[in-house]
DNA sequence: CTGAAAGCGCTAACAT
DNA sequence: ATGTTAGCGCTTTCAG
């Protein structure tokens, strides 16, 4: 492992000459440059990070929080932010919450170490308290995917999103909508569920069609949940929808699942429409809205690099509102 | 953010022994080591990674490289060697394959900074350049989940699994018995198809079945590529095997899916048996051979750890076999 | 058991 | 454009 002053003396420069060709920061010749660069290839020389953290200040890493590592949605957002940050040259230092005291330690000892310059925050609920400890990193943050206060945050418009949803299926003619959403527990940690709720309910307002609480079935996001809460709705056949808005694609395989135990076909008797773009979904012919979350990951980058390199910006992700995108298969169809 | 100086301070101490009593190594009087403690928890001082990395040369980093984040396992994997790290005081970086420009730059830059104490591959195949390369950091590595040339790797024995999956079948009666495993294609990454497919034909012919080629579908590990293969399998009525024994719990789902497309019953008609345990198992009453990725994410570094810090070590993983169980649920029964 | 002193390998003024 | 000089904030000999 060569050093700084092997290239140096190598290149017949300088260390702060290296420096300053390798990093790109400060003036050097291209000539100099040049042969500090093959100086360094033919030597197999990399700058370490601890070295040149400590002394810039910078460290080239970020840092990504994320509540859970087993959904889709969350390795989505993480890999488009993976990808974007190594094409920065950055690395990535992933904390995962999923337990109390991996919690604690996160926000009161890991975040801390000056590990990182920025940190990216997924769909987390946060206490004020964890917030605080954020703010108090003095770096930039991001959010995704769940306003947090006092932090900036890139989310989808949910409530357009599932006024899109529902408006598909009201103008394939149908009335009888249900909606399967999230519960009370499962709010803590998204409240995406009540902007979903609040668009399925303006969608129908706006047709004239009154809301029937018994239309609506919370649920926790799942597969599983997803046909248990389907089963429900759609278990008496008086009462029956024609037509299920999940709001997420897992919830609507599970309501697909349900309605074929329950004898019904799909979109024959039942139509389905979820959120996401799962990977699955093309497989199911489920029609949805897709919501990009390696985007979000990836714009999620884009927000920071702009602060922390503010002339290297190259698209403006700043100020463009997160797409979403009404994917039509074969799970809707006229209401008969 | 106060220095280690201001803790010495405060403490009444030099900074070399609030140094000692923080990182426990070097003696340090018990009442000192507690007033360094309090002086330290009452500044909320944290050390600074970059500069105690660089001054001792430890990270207090793990690398992990993984070939895709939008597969169960790996995540799975991901999520066990996260908690084992961070209760260790670890922090995880996180490199994502996904794409041949970032695979360069992940062997060629990003590992060499010096960033990292250890590495943990999960089920890549690498070129002899890039172990050469991992090699070449003089630091701990371990694989899990493929056999990597050099590098000692942990792995549950495929062969072992298939084999039980296949005589769970034939115990059952069974001896029509099809197999979905990997296609040539997905050889590359994995190579624990063919091993998967090695352990079903040892069970049948230790049962005296013979071997049909007929009988084999290839595939890539995924519902839809289980399904399309299940209904290739499935679809003649004069040759349909009356058991499916799919590589992974995933292809299971889409062999199970296909069945009742084409009218068969799972069990009655049809038994069906994955591997994985994947989340989704249970929802189908899949009967599988779990293969508990988060412990063998766990078990990667405890080896880790105990090269790192040789006495630390609480269990002895390092001479276990990874572990694995047959689930025994709902699609499989008795052969009719 | 504790303190003083010498770096770890780089970057950032400040000169030139 | 390049070299010189101080550190960045800690850890670790080495003494005592």
């Amino acid at each position: 492992m060569p050093g700084i002053d092997e290239v140096a003396r190598l290149a017949g420069v300088s260390a702060a000459t290296v420096s300053r060709a390798l990093s790109g920061r400060g003036s050097v010749s291209p000539a100099t440059r040049e042969r500090v660069s093959e100086a360094a290839t033919e030597l197999g020389y990399v700058v370490s990070s601890n070295a040149s953290s400590l002394a810039s200040g910078r460290t080239r890493n970020v840092g990504i929080v994320v509540p859970f590592l087993n959904r889709w949605f969350y390795t989505a957002v993480l890999e488009g932010a993976q990808s974007a940050l190594l094409s920065h040259g950055y690395d990535l230092t992933l904390y995962n919450l999923r337990g109390d005291a991996e919690r604690r330690s996160v926000f009161e000892d890991f975040l801390l170490r000056k590990r990182v310059d920025a940190v990216i925050a997924v769909s987390l609920e946060l206490t004020s308290e964890e917030v605080a400890r954020l703010l108090n990193l003095k770096k930039p943050i991001v959010g995704v995917g769940g306003p947090l206060p006092g932090i900036r945050t890139l989310s989808v418009d949910d409530v357009a999103i599932s006024r899109l949803a529902t408006e598909h299926l009201i103008s394939l003619g149908h009335r009888a909508i249900a909606h399967i959403g999230g519960d009370a527990e499962f709010e803590m940690d998204f409240h995406v569920p009540t902007n979903r709720r609040v668009g399925y309910e303006q969608a129908l307002t706006s047709a004239g069609i009154p809301l029937d609480p018994a239309r609506y079935a919370p649920s926790n996001f799942s597969l599983e949940g997803g046909y248990h809460a389907a089963k429900q709705l759609l278990g008496d056949p008086r009462t029956r929808p024609t037509a299920v808005f999940a709001a997420s694609d897992e919830m609507a395989f599970g309501t697909i699942l349900a309605a074929r135990d329950l004898g019904m076909r799909v979109p024959d008797d039942l139509s389905v429409v979820g959120v996401d773009n799962h990977a699955y979904a093309e497989f199911f012919g489920l029609t949805t809205i897709a919501q990009f979350p390696e985007l979000q990951g990836r714009s999620a980058v884009e927000v920071l690099m702009d602060e922390l390199q503010p002339h290297t910006r190259t698209i403006d992700t700043l100020n463009t509102p997160l797409p979403f995108e009404l994917m039509v298969r074969s799970t809707t169809a006229r209401a008969v």
